[in-house]
DNA sequence: CGATGATGAGAACGGTCATTCTCACTGGTG
DNA sequence: CACCAGTGAGAATGACCGTTCTCATCATCG
């Protein structure tokens, strides 16, 4: 689209799928080079030169999943129709998420534990990720007419549904979490059906 | 108290003291036993006769940490005034567990995210405790006259205010999420101040 | 005192990891 | 054809890990 971003060179992208696959499931330490090397197909030699060590990977891996994430929810939240249906709109598609057969979870919550207190530049991927849901998410809810602090409480309300997903391996905490959402919208604004002024 | 409890091995309790130190603040993969031994100040040969693995022993931290847990939040509870303001405290508790100098997010969760995959124990272990974190903040807020839904909610709340709590490092999110409980509360059964009949 | 079984301190072991290196080979260029 | 920069496949390297073993020391009890 635009002429400064380059192609991305499918090699690379081949790898980062591979990554994502083995690092999502099974966790980064438990995932030896040699079984990402396997999964991907491709000789060390090639994955060292795309990228010059295990970490810069896992944050490459993280940094492609997290824009995915946020434009896969943008263009969700976008189809539905204005106001709390947008709201509502995040919590289908975790509710989505959480049905997919390889669900564990929230990525960057996964490798937080792992290896955030020892390696900084992946602490701040994750901040950086997180930061950018919650601005997301209440973004979304501020367009629909509601407040900041509802925004924020629909990002913990997402926060909790995913982790309880994961851990119970149900996705019920998504429709848990919309009903909560959708009170709390109720309750800002009560009887009110299509968008208002927005900000 | 019972007389079936054995009194508790002070060294096995030092040692789990330093487990719990060393694996919270740094992850369980990052530490070798050998620091642990030195955290403990203990030799191997006996950490080896009190945990035969090292997984047995991450196990033993997250239990004991559990009952910890539960037994802190039931008592802070439960010296609130009855009704809303005991589903109230449990955000003041989570709080003040943000503001400690070490809080680095949900040990069971960091746990899950490093070993849950490949660790079955481990995985039984992060289960339980949030299948009985969601029991207990269910039933508090059952208790103090809501639905059994709303306390599944409370429980998304606080999930989602640990993440976010950690990995922002801030404890404002223990704050939205009180005011958002407050709000779910009220909603329910507005105007309400004094114990109505539990369940 | 002398014998015995347990203990502390740390070395040793077998395995795995991330990373680098070797080398036979290939495809393109003079 | 001769040359050579770069490639694929995997072995080598050096560090570290969880676990076990050694052995000098010590407390206990006859």
């Amino acid at each position: 689209m635009t002429s400064v971003e380059e192609a991305p060179d499918p090699i690379r992208e081949h790898l980062l799928d591979a990554a994502e696959q083995v690092f999502y499931s099974r966790g980064v330490q438990a995932v030896g080079m040699d079984r990402l090397r396997t999964a991907a197909n491709l000789p060390l030699r090639r994955i060292y030169q795309l990228f010059p060590s295990k970490d810069e990977l896992v944050v490459a891996f993280l940094r492609r999943r997290h824009l995915r994430m946020m434009a896969s929810i943008t263009e969700f939240a976008g189809k539905a129709d204005e106001g709390a249906a947008q709201v509502s709109a995040i919590f289908t598609w975790l509710h989505k998420w959480f049905c997919e057969p390889d669900f564990r979870g929230c990525p960057w919550m996964n490798v937080f534990g792992e290896l955030g207190a020892t390696n900084p530049a992946v602490a701040a991927e994750v901040h950086h990720h997180q930061r950018e849901f919650r601005k997301l998410l209440s973004g979304i809810t501020v367009d629909a007419g509601y407040s900041r602090e509802t925004g924020n409480v629909i990002h913990l309300l997402a926060e909790g549904a995913v982790s309880t997903a994961a851990v119970q391996r149900t996705a019920a905490p998504a429709t848990e979490a919309r009903r909560a959402a959708e009170i709390l919208i109720a309750a800002e604004k009560p009887g009110k059906k299509r968008s208002g002024s927005a900000r």
